[in-house]
DNA sequence: GCTACACACTTGCTTTTTGCAAGTCACTAG
DNA sequence: CTAGTGACTTGCAAAAAGCAAGTGTGTAGC
């Protein structure tokens, strides 16, 4: 995504071109819990396609939310892993896991481990 | 929506199935700015096509986001704004807010007034 | 060598959503 | 009777999402 791809300059709708889809947070959680393996994404119960995760990562890769490095060669295998702009991400998440909790009530307690990350 | 429609019950996923698209949130930030009736939400920089606000503020005012409510009959003309679980979402959108500023200098800096907001 | 299996994707195709332009409906003003 | 405003709705083309199946590169077992 160029700058120029941009709606507006406004910092929310900025954010929301980046990363304003269904899936893009829901990768970001699961980095932040540890999992970097494709399949390990692919694991988590919301069910992404595998389609959809191949595009998602790449684009966090193109926009440094993510970056990838080969875990093993022969066969080559890839780990995904959160940048530091990835990491930033973290007072959104949790100010999303807020917001439901208190208007969803049977949505689950994230573990401490995860309320307790800071950027 | 309905509670069976979220992909699972993690509140960043399910946060993103009621709000995870590109508009709704920038519909947000302009109720919170003070913005109620159709056409100042057209009037937004990021140019929201007709149909797409129509749809948003309709599911807004179905999962709660919302209320709409006439300002005047005869013609009768409407007026949106935010419920109490909408404006729970500050803290999202000044994370937001916060992430974009660090990340992508060219982005505006909100308004004060906005930045002091509180739920 | 042959079969089976794992991982990380890619491809093809259908369905859904988005975006643009234009049109509609209920009025008000001149 | 025409023009204009506000709040939408409709039609249609383009883009994105979702599903199932397939591909490429390797290891392990027989």
């Amino acid at each position: 995504m160029r700058e120029t791809d941009f709606r507006s300059g406004c910092p929310i709708a900025t954010t929301l071109d980046v990363l304003g889809d269904k899936w893009t947070l829901v990768i970001v959680r699961d980095m932040l819990n540890g999992k970097a393996k494709f399949a390990e994404f692919l694991g988590s119960p919301e069910g992404v396609p595998t389609n959809i995760l191949a595009a998602r990562l790449k684009r966090m890769v193109e926009t440094g939310l993510a970056k990838k490095t080969a875990y093993q060669e022969r066969p080559k295998r890839f780990a995904y892993e959160l940048t530091p702009k990835g990491r930033d991400l973290i007072p959104v998440v949790h100010a999303m896991c807020g917001w439901a909790k208190s208007h969803y009530s049977e949505c689950w307690t994230p573990p401490v481990a995860f309320m307790d990350l800071r950027p």
